[in-house]
DNA sequence: GATCCACAGGAATCCTCGGGGT
DNA sequence: ACCCCGAGGATTCCTGTGGATC
């Protein structure tokens, strides 16, 4: 039934975008330049997950590709690597030019010198997730550099530049701001066509299924591709030569919480004991919050450093928080 | 409405770890 | 073997805020 796996992964990225062309052109403007030699300009694209940022992102630049004789470009993680010196280590690797670091500390700010020196072709950089870059200063220090042009990606704009310093805020505003809206049912479901006609036999799922998937997924492209993938392969497992609404009913917490399991896995032990007293409480307030957190580990941290990561927790969507000062508690999402 | 106090979050400082230099 | 350095996490210190209580 499945005639090719890779289209059905998540990361998979297609050489036809749907629904997508405005933000595709706007961000293929912000780069052209640097086919004509020139300095671009940096974006930010921001919406809410899954909504085809990082893979807008990467299509237009495979896109530039075909028209450029010489293009570098790297794709980081900010969330996986975000660290000033992991990002850099990152971005050197892009340029094969990780030769001999090995330490954190190699003297002072080496990686950057390192990349100031570069002298090659244009370089664009994707820094996916970038709210969660540790240390914002280093956005200011690549803006600076000629060849190497940004394109960030954020749920929020607030998130990037809200927590920046006046001088780095002055230079970002010229980045260029592309929104990214949530899909709607219809567009979900074309997304899922596409999949369908490249990963399965004909006729092995209908429109009907589809948009029982994209009602589902709620506006969010990853979810829908992972219900997608799990209802063929528990259909493929089952024998059967087509996905059924039964199937797809049947994977959907299945998927939702694989992908929470995405997000909670790259959580620290102490973030993870918070995330699980929060999810099991239901609601509850920082006081006893800290309490319970400090029955569960043996080696509790501080209130303090708690507060840093309640706040990393619903930077990452995984909590929220409602009310005010004493009144304040604490909730999972979904 | 005055006072209290748990709480949030910024800033400075401390601590630890990994790896270099001598 | 010893000391030193830088990065990043944790802690300490602090201020401002708003709900609770009388």
């Amino acid at each position: 039934m499945i005639t090719d796996a890779r289209v059905l992964q998540p990361e998979f990225v297609p050489n036809d975008v749907k629904h997508r062309s405005a933000e595709v052109s706007h961000l293929s403007d912000t780069l052209r330049p640097i086919v004509d030699g020139e300095r671009a300009t940096n974006s930010l694209l921001y919406g809410p997950s899954g909504a085809g940022k990082t893979c807008i992102a990467q299509y237009t630049i495979e896109q530039l590709r075909e028209n450029v004789v010489d293009l570098n470009y790297q794709y980081v993680n900010c969330w996986e690597d975000h660290t000033r010196f992991k990002t850099l280590y990152r971005l050197l690797d892009g340029i094969d030019s990780t030769y001999d670091i090995h330490r954190q500390s190699t003297p002072k700010d080496e990686l950057l010198d390192r990349l100031r020196e570069y002298d090659g072709p244009p370089y664009i950089v994707i820094l996916d997730e970038v709210d969660q870059l540790q240390d914002k200063s280093l956005l200011y220090d690549l803006y600076r550099m000629r060849d190497v042009t940004m394109v960030l990606i954020a749920n929020r704009e607030v998130d990037v530049f809200g927590t920046v310093d006046e001088r780095l805020n002055s230079r970002l505003e010229s980045c260029a701001r592309i929104k990214f809206g949530q899909y709607d049912i219809r567009e979900l479901v074309t997304i899922l066509e596409d999949r369908a006609r490249w990963g399965l036999e004909p006729d092995a799922v209908t429109n009907d299924e589809l948009e029982v998937i994209a009602d589902y997924a709620a506006g969010d492209a990853r979810v829908a591709i992972g219900i997608f993938r799990n209802a063929a392969r528990v259909a493929r497992q089952n024998g059967e030569d087509r996905i059924t609404v039964e199937v797809i009913d049947g994977v959907v917490s299945e998927t939702k919480s694989e992908i929470r399991q995405k997000t909670t896995d790259k959580l620290t032990a102490h973030q993870q004991v918070l995330y699980d007293t929060i999810k099991e409480a239901g609601e509850i307030g920082a006081g006893d919050l800290y309490d319970a957190y400090c029955e569960a580990v043996d080696d509790p941290k501080t209130r303090r450093t708690m507060r840093n990561h309640l706040s990393k927790l619903e930077q990452y969507n995984l909590i929220y928080a409602t009310g005010n000062t004493k009144a304040r508690t604490y909730q999972t999402h979904s």
